[in-house]
DNA sequence: TATTGTTATACTCTATAACTATA
DNA sequence: TATAGTTATAGAGTATAACAATA
């Protein structure tokens, strides 16, 4: 399991890295892209990154110039965090191709018929779960 | 992929926490009960950590009694670390049954059969797949 | 008072370099 | 000269605490 995630892991990130990109920076730019300007405290939440941590990734795309911090005029503490024309060319005419590559060529050895089976597996494996932590009242010794 | 893994990895170590152990501990102790009594580098290199980490991760399991340093006669260089007694009951009989426990917890939203074909598709994803970087002559710009 | 973003700081994990003793 | 083990050190990566601006 996890010798199949660390694979995963560096095919992703090696993905991404000709765009002197992390694949942290490919879920912010694909989160953007898809739900539209976002704070910063959204970007992180939502994906389960430290707030402190998303100023330095949303600091290296910014100097990268594929966002842009814009005030959200509704609540002047939050930033709009929002693509720029070049970071959208970018992420959809190059980084995210990349990405689906990556995600072929991991799943090389599999049939699309397995791919789908084992997404679904996966799913399951992470979202069918009794609540977890609830009947920690049955724990053994 | 990750997430799953995430979830993995963190019901295995609350799994060998109570003990005081960390995952990689029970690698160690695994590999010893199972192929007698080893040096550190081999111990090292065989589950992917570096030798100065081994260094601290004996140290540990020196320090709760669970295995000894002896020297190696044939190599006076190398350690023979060997399980204790009492590192070889606690492994056999509260460690590894709660290993299985937490594998069985984690497998749960899966049945039998599913379990096994889960693990057989794991497997080919890690070792069914073309010699890694040899043909990366055919990489896209 | 609470929240957003920021900075400085600390902590964990791991890797590198240099040393010793042995081969 | 090379290897096993050790130590000190440095580097990621991330988390915590405290602060300014805003609500």
């Amino acid at each position: 399991m996890s010798k199949a995630n660390d694979m995963f892991v560096q095919i992703l990130e090696s993905a991404v890295e000709p765009f002197g990109l992390r694949s942290k920076d490919f879920i912010v730019l694909t989160a953007i892209d898809t739900m539209g300007p976002q704070s910063q405290q959204q970007l992180a939440s939502t994906h389960g990154i430290d707030r402190t941590t998303m100023v330095s990734v949303v600091d290296g795309l910014e100097r990268l110039g594929l966002v842009q911090r814009a005030r959200n005029p509704d609540d002047r503490r939050k930033y709009a965090i929002g693509l720029t024309s070049e970071g959208q060319a970018l992420l959809r005419h190059k980084v995210a191709p990349a990405m689906l590559d990556a995600l072929d060529n991991f799943l090389a050895p599999f049939s699309p018929d397995e791919r789908e089976l084992f997404n679904k597996l996966l799913w399951r494996l992470v979202y069918e779960r009794d609540s977890p932590g609830e009947d920690e009242a049955g724990e053994r010794a």
